[in-house]
Formats: structure tokens, C-alpha cells, sequence
DNA sequence: AACTCGTTATACCGATTGGTATAATAAATG
DNA sequence: CATTTATTATACCAATCGGTATAACGAGTT
């Protein structure tokens, strides 16, 4: 592994356990066994390794996303394939999961919230758009969409932080379920 | 107001607006216009001041908690109460609730996580114990109380997220709703 | 062999961190 | 009025913060 990977994954740990703020660039560079004139050759400054973690460990999540988020006139299954995308990124890399989960909803201001904001309103603006192509075909969710995808985002974190917590398996059922409940409440 | 509750005042602000982290000690006693020995005189250390931020601002909920969640037979009513009482601690103190929701899923070691812990788990286990009493009269949700209890903590901090993002209104009717919808799916 | 280029280390910068020793002040009590 | 007691300020501590100037290092290239 290339010392830019270990930096990537000691921040990542470290981020994700002591909290961004927290975490000193001397121990990130004492964790990857390097000085710290070499974190700054590859990241420039604190804010440029942060966003190189983040970027690192979402690479293959977006593409999956927006393969997911392309609506295809049949509502749950879209749902179901975008949960699925959330439960794979959960099982694939908890540990970025769970740090990243937490940040999308911290309204800090600061580095965090300047890197991670716009992540997190591309993930929102693309439901939204899934809700509103829905609502053309089916008629009983007028002008909710901005709320639907905020609390399905909330229905998915909720079983990822089950998952996480060891309760339950994240498996194709569980974003049956979710889907179809999340939905009932809809239509009922 | 008095200089000690100037100074939980301004340490709620800060700590939320910049995380707990990333906020001195000296800026806290800059805003609230005294010196740091005197933040010290009340509080100890930082610790002991996020210790009160956290007991002054939750000492009615708390109240208001333990008397909901006695649960009288009838599992959707009670959830009611208890989503009112989250939804009463977000009206009336915004500002503490989005600090303190996001806090309770972040994984952080330090300060925070132990001082939040404690008070996220006796939520969840007072949760349990309202599924678990309630499984007795309702055979179908044997041994998920630990999951309803997440999850219900889910749904409803879904909700107030909406509120606070000026979504949604925090009525007893959306209280009503998500409890309703969240027990549909446990007992279909 | 000379040279370049990407990578890394030693040593340092001013600013800020959490925390404190000392003492001046204010109010309350005798 | 004198004394205590609670409250506040000035000034300081060692440690760490994010960031950098300088240069040594090894691998290729010419």
C-alpha cells in the first residue's frame, strides 16, 4: 500500500473515532509512521485530506447512486435499488459509514460541513427527483417530495445503524421491508 | 440572567455551531463576557461545563420522559406521548435539540461520547421496556424490542429534522401519523 | 557522472489549546 | 466597621494546534 493510501486510511480511523476537530495532523502522520511535511506534499493542508477521504471512499458509491436514482416509472423498486446501494457502502466500508453518516447531519460550520453539505444535498436533490418523477404517476404525494426524501434518507440510516449496532443483516428483505413501509405510509 | 446561565447560554451556542471540538474554552468566556477563571469557577473543566449544557437543557424532558414512556396497555398511545415529548424539547429549545441529536449517533471517543452515551441509552432502554411490556399483549414482535426502540428513535428524529430544516410542522396529527405508520409495520 | 524530480525528515513558526496561581473586587455577615 | 465568602480579572504555564522553510534522500534520465 502506498504511503498516500495509509494516510488516507489512518485519517479515516482517526477521523472517525476521535472526530475531525480532534484529530491532530501530527497523529494522523504518526499513525501512518510518516512526517508531517509528507501529509502536506499529498493533501496540501487538513481540509485537502478530509476531502481526499471522503472523495476516496464515495468514488464507487456515486456510481452506484446514480445508476440507482435513474427512475424507471416503478417507484418501490427504485427505492429498493437505492437502499441497496446505502446497505452495500454500509457492508463494504463500515467504518466510513458510520463517520459519514453522523457529519450528514451535524450542522457545524467549519470544514466538515463546507466538504460534506454538498455530498449530502446531491444524495437529497436526486431522491427528491425520484419523488417528483413518481408523483406524475401516482397522484397522492403532492409537493411532499422534499419530505419524502428526507425520511427515507432517516428509514435507510436507521437500519444501517441497526446493522451497524449488530441487530439485524442488511439484506435484500430488509430493503423490501423498508421500501414497502416507507410507501404504505404514503399511499394509506 | 446570571453569569453562570450567560455562560450555558453561549457555550450552547457555540458548541453547536462549531462543535464542541473546535471550541475553546477561551472563546466561550469571550462571549459571554467574562474571564476564563470564571468559566472555571463554575464549571471545574470543559467537561463539567458540557455536563451542565447537557442537564440544564434536558432536566424538563426528562420529566416529561419518564411519564410518557409508562407504558398503559396501549402501545400506540404511548408512543404518542413519547414522540410529543420529542417533538415538545424541539419546539421549545431548537437550537439544544439539534445539538444534541446529532451527537447521540456520532461514535466519537472523548468527552462527548461519554457524557452522551449515558443519557442516549437510558432513552433506548426506557424504549425497550415500553416494546418489551407491550410484546406481552401483542404476540407478534417477539425479541425486536432492541431494533423497534432504535428505529422508533429513527422515525422520530426523522420528523424533527424535517421540522428543523422548516419542512414540516410538529403537530400532535404528525405525531399521530408516524406512530401509526410505524407500528403498521411492525404488526402487518 | 551530473542532474532532475518526486518524496521524505528535521526543526521551526506564531497562535491557540486546556488549565492555574495569585490577587483584586464585590457582597454578605459578624 | 471589620471580616469573611463568593465571584471575577491579570497574567502565566506547558502542550499542541495547523502550517512551512530548508534540505536530505533515492530513483530515473541524460
Amino acid at each position: 500500500m502506498s504511503t498516500k493510501e495509509v494516510l488516507l486510511q489512518q485519517a479515516l480511523i482517526l477521523f472517525r473515532r476521535e472526530g475531525y476537530d480532534a484529530t491532530g495532523v501530527q497523529k494522523v502522520a504518526d499513525a501512518a509512521g510518516v512526517g508531517k511535511p509528507t501529509l502536506y506534499h499529498y493533501f496540501g493542508n487538513k481540509r485537502g485530506l478530509l476531502n481526499a477521504v471522503l472523495t476516496t471512499n464515495l468514488e464507487s458509491f456515486w456510481t452506484e447512486f446514480d445508476a440507482a436514482t435513474a427512475y424507471n416509472h416503478e417507484i418501490v423498486k427504485t427505492l429498493e435499488s437505492i437502499a441497496r446501494v446505502y446497505f452495500d457502502l454500509a457492508k463494504r466500508n463500515p467504518e466510513f459509514y458510520a463517520w459519514f453518516s453522523t457529519m450528514v447531519v451535524t450542522p457545524n460550520e467549519g470544514d466538515i460541513h463546507d466538504e460534506v453539505a454538498p455530498l449530502y444535498e446531491r444524495q437529497l436533490n436526486a431522491l427528491m427527483e425520484v419523488f417528483l418523477a413518481a408523483s406524475k404517476d401516482h397522484g397522492n404525494m403532492k409537493g411532499r417530495h422534499q419530505r419524502y426524501a428526507y425520511s427515507f434518507l432517516g428509514v435507510i440510516n436507521s437500519s444501517v445503524q441497526a446493522y451497524l449496532s449488530g441487530l439485524i443483516k442488511l439484506t435484500d428483505r430488509e430493503a423490501f421491508d423498508i421500501c414497502h413501509q416507507f410507501m404504505y405510509g404514503i399511499f394509506s
